[in-house]
DNA sequence: AACTTGCGCAACCTTTTGGTTTCACATATA
DNA sequence: TATATGTGAAACCAAAAGGTTGCGCAAGTT
């Protein structure tokens, strides 16, 4: 079973959930409200959220307040990284062209 | 079929290939080289790649060579922006409390 | 013209995924 | 105590994913 955060983010029913416990910390019911499928679907989803730990829990009687792990969200960021240095790079080069062309206009 | 970015970068394969072609643009032969299963396989996420336009192809004789397309590589970046939000506003406020500690010292 | 090379595609197979229904089990509430 | 509520887990199922083998085809090479 394979499980890390980029095949968590994948489905985009959990990439919703995610964005919905940015706001605030819900218990699945109220998660389950904002979508189609059963609260036992959404159940699964937020186990498998969970087990790479992009979402933790906070049991509060027989309700469970399920809340981001916004941590965990920066590794994403961090994979990235080797990414952005070469877009950001070809930003830079552009910037030379544009410069010089400015330069040559004098 | 789905076929977005955030399923395509979810298979550890295609994301070593991504990061292969980060460094060059190469052919699917040379890509297969890097990795244990056959060139079609390779083949197989290259084609998952080009639907989701993260890579694309140059044609040269017999040879196709593959390239990143880095800036649909910043659809990723740009969904994060939103948790981006968060975590620097938690740092704030964490900065709020260092910044208290260290004047209740005075 | 024959052969080699680089490639994509189709068929096939096994495993994984994402959903449902059903159930068990705590925790409130009457 | 009986009942309602919030939840996770198990069993099951259809669809999708990811791999392989076996093609066909175009582009070079002999």
């Amino acid at each position: 079973m394979r499980r890390d955060i980029f095949q968590a983010i994948a489905d985009p029913t959990r990439r919703a959930i995610l964005v919905l416990l940015a706001m605030q910390a819900m218990t699945p019911n109220a998660i389950a409200e904002h979508f189609d499928s059963t609260r036992q679907a959404v159940s699964k989803h937020l186990r498998i959220l969970k087990e790479c730990e992009l979402v933790s829990q906070d049991q509060q009687g027989r309700e469970i307040y399920y809340q981001l792990e916004i941590n965990k969200m920066k590794e994403i960021d961090q994979w990235l990284e080797q990414f952005r240095k070469i877009w950001e790079k070809r930003f830079d080069q552009l910037d030379v062209v544009l410069n010089n062309l400015k330069n040559n206009k004098k």
